[in-house]
DNA sequence: ATTAATTATGCAAACGTTTTCATATATGCT
DNA sequence: AGCATATATGAAAACGTTTGCATAATTAAT
C-alpha cells in the first residue's frame, strides 16, 4: 500500500539530496558556495532541484547561520513621493545584493515605529534602516541589545551614535531663506511640517528663521505656520493666510514641496499669480515639481542617491557584523542642490 | 574561571525557560497561546523575558509550524501615489493581524517580478499579493506548486483562477469617454500608459475607444498615444500633440492622473486654458488631483479601500490554508467613482 | 475521601537548514 | 610508483522553535 501523498509536501534539501544521490551537505554547498562542489555532482543537483521544483528555505537557514537576508526599513509614509523614490532605489540596490526588504510606513508615529521595529527583530532582520533621528527609547534599546546594525537616513546627524546618511535640514532651511532675501523679499511666511513629530521639519524651519533673523527680519507670528504634509490641509491654511493677512507676505517658504505646491495652488485659486504676486519656494524637489506651471523653485534632496548609498552602506555594515569586525560609525552628509525655477522672482 | 561572554549571545527561549524555572514548551505556549499557561508561570515567564530582553525568533518558529507571519507584495512602483496609498492601508491593516509585509517594486518588469516572487518564496511568505493580471509563467507555476495563497489586486479579473479584487479598467475607460461625449466633444485624444507591459492601461484605452467608436468617433491615429507614467515624458508628448496637431483635439483622456496632470501643464505652458480651450480627464484620483488648479476631473479608484480589503482577504486565505479547508476563489469588483471637477467642460 | 474530569506542564521529536570535522578521492611532484 | 597536497564529500551536531503525547497537579462531583 502506497503512502497517501497528503497535505502536499514541498521538496526539502533532503529530497534533493536523495534524488541527486548525494548528501545534504553537498546540496547546501551547491547553493551557497557553488565552487566547492564538483561539476558532476553540481549537475545532478541542479537537475534534481529543477525536477522537484525545490526552493530553498531561507528562514530555516537563518537559524543555523545568522543571516536572514532581509533588511527592515521604516519610512514615515509611502505617499510622499520622495520617500517612495528613496525606498525604490534602495530596494533595487538591495536586490543586487540578494537581500529582501521589509518595508513598513509608521505614519509619523513613534510608537507604531517601535512596534514595527520589534516585529522586524522577531523576524531577525539583518539590519534596520530608519528615517530621521527621533526615535523611541525602546527602539534604540532594541537595536542596541541585539546589536542590529542600523542606519539612519535622510538626516545628516553629526556625531550620532548610529550611522547616518542624509542632508543637513538646517542648512537647507537657510538656503531657502537666503534665496528669498537675495531676491529682495522681506515679508516672508514660513510654513513648516509638524515640528514635534518631525525633526526634519523643525530643522528646516529653524534654519530659515535663523537667516531671516540675521537680516533683522522677523516674520509676524501668524506667518509662521505648521501643517501636516497634506495638500488639502496645507492649501486651505495658505488660503486663509492669503485672504486674511494684510499686508500679505510677498514670499512663502514651504517646508517641503507638498506645502509649496499647495501654496501655489492656493494663490492661483484666488487669482494671484506666482511668482508675480507672490513667490514660493519648496524643499525636496518631488516628482512633478519641475513640470508644474510655474515650475517650482526648490532645494533638491537627492533621494535616489540616498537610497542607493544606504543600500550599499547597509551591506557593508552587515558584512562587518558577520565577519566580527566592528565597522566605524559614519555620519555622511549629502549635499542638497538648489533648483532655481519659476515660482520665485525678485520683488 | 568564568566563561568569557564572547560574541554577544542573545537570549533564546531556553534561556527564558531556565530563568523562569519552567520548560521551553510552556514558554512557547505563553507566547502563542497565553490562556494555556497558569498565571503564576505566566508571570515568571514575563519577568524572565523582560529581564533577558528576549525577542522571539519567528524565523525559527516558521520551520516547525508552517506560518512565517509575512506576506509579500509586489507593486509596479512606489512612486505612483496611488499604489502608495493602497500599500499603506494594506500594511496598516496587516499590522492589526500581526503580520509583516515584504514589499518590493518591480518597475513594470515581469522578469524582475519573477525574481522577487522567487525570493519571497525562499523566505516562505504566507501569501503573495500581485498587482494586475499579467504575470510570468514562472510566477504562476511557483505559486501553484507551493500552493501559496495569492491575491491579485487592482484589476477585477472575472473568472481568473487566482483571487482578485479591483476595478474593471475597461469600464473605467468607457466612463471617461462617455463623459467627454456627453459634454459634446468629438475630437478627443486618448493617451494611455504602456499597454504592452500594463494590462490596466490597455483595458482603459480599449474601453475609451470602444465608446468613441460607438458614437462613430474614431480618433486620428496621431491622437492615440502611449507614454510611461512619467510627468516629464508625458508633458512633452502632449506638448507636441498640442503644437503640431491641427486641428487640435478639444479633449484629452489621460490613462491615469499623472498623464492628465501632465496634459494640463503642457496646455498651460502653451498659454492654453483648461477647460476653456481644452478639456482633460484623468483616471485614478491621485493625491493632489482635487487640489490642483483647475481641479482634475477624474475617475476615482478607491485605493485605500482596495488595500484594506486585500489585507482582510489575505488573512482569510492564510487561515483557510492552515486549517486545510479550501477557500473558494473570489473575484471582487470594486466600483470606481466619477469625480466631476473643473478640468472638463462642454464644448 | 474517593474518583472523575479538567487543566497545566514537561519530554522529546520534528522542522530545514549550515557547518565542523574527519575521511575519501583526485592531482601534482619527485 | 610513492608520497604529499589539494579537493570533494558525508556524518552528525547545532540552530530556536512548535507540538503530540504522556504525566502531574488541580478542581469538581459524588
Amino acid at each position: 500500500m502506497k503512502i497517501d501523498k497528503k497535505k502536499h509536501k514541498v521538496a526539502s534539501i533532503t529530497d534533493v539530496a536523495n534524488a541527486a544521490k548525494t548528501s545534504i551537505s553537498t546540496v547546501s554547498r551547491y547553493f551557497n558556495n557553488p565552487t566547492m562542489v564538483a561539476p558532476a555532482a553540481a549537475h545532478r543537483i541542479a537537475r534534481a532541484a529543477e525536477e522537484l521544483s525545490y526552493v530553498r528555505n531561507r528562514a530555516a537557514a537563518s537559524t543555523r547561520n545568522k543571516r536572514s537576508g532581509t533588511v527592515g526599513i521604516v519610512v514615515p509614509t509611502l505617499e510622499s513621493s520622495i520617500f517612495a523614490e528613496m525606498t525604490e532605489s534602495f530596494s533595487n540596490r538591495l536586490l543586487d545584493h540578494d537581500m529582501t526588504m521589509l518595508l513598513t510606513p509608521n505614519l509619523y508615529d513613534r510608537d507604531i515605529e517601535a512596534r514595527i521595529v520589534r516585529s522586524f527583530t522577531e523576524h531577525r532582520v539583518d539590519s534596520v534602516v530608519l528615517v530621521g533621528g527621533d526615535h523611541n527609547d525602546e527602539v534604540m534599546e532594541l537595536l542596541d541589545e541585539r546589536q542590529v546594525p542600523a542606519l539612519l537616513v535622510w538626516n545628516h546627524i553629526a556625531g550620532h551614535r548610529l550611522n547616518s546618511i542624509g542632508v543637513d535640514n538646517r542648512r537647507i532651511g537657510r538656503m531657502a531663506a537666503q534665496h528669498l532675501v537675495d531676491l529682495g523679499h522681506s515679508d516672508v511666511a514660513v510654513i513648516s511640517g509638524l515640528t514635534d513629530v518631525n525633526d526634519r521639519a523643525a530643522g528646516r524651519r529653524d534654519g530659515a528663521l535663523e537667516i531671516l533673523a540675521s537680516y533683522g527680519l522677523t516674520p509676524k507670528p501668524e506667518w509662521i505656520l505648521q501643517t501636516p504634509y497634506d495638500l488639502d490641509f496645507a492649501k486651505s491654511l495658505v488660503s486663509n493666510l492669503l485672504l486674511n493677512g494684510k499686508p500679505r507676505p510677498t514670499a512663502i517658504i514651504g517646508g517641503n514641496d507638498i506645502i509649496a505646491t499647495a501654496a501655489i495652488w492656493a494663490a492661483q485659486s484666488h487669482g494671484l499669480s506666482v511668482p508675480h504676486d507672490i513667490s514660493v519656494i519648496g524643499i525636496g524637489d518631488f516628482k512633478g515639481s519641475a513640470e508644474m506651471v510655474p515650475a517650482l523653485t526648490t532645494i533638491r534632496i537627492p533621494a535616489r542617491r540616498i537610497g542607493r548609498m544606504a543600500a550599499d552602506r547597509i551591506t557593508e555594515l552587515i558584512m562587518g557584523q558577520t565577519s566580527g569586525s566592528v565597522t566605524k560609525v559614519e555620519n555622511l552628509e549629502i549635499a542638497p542642490e538648489f533648483k532655481f525655477r519659476q515660482s520665485t522672482a525678485s520683488r
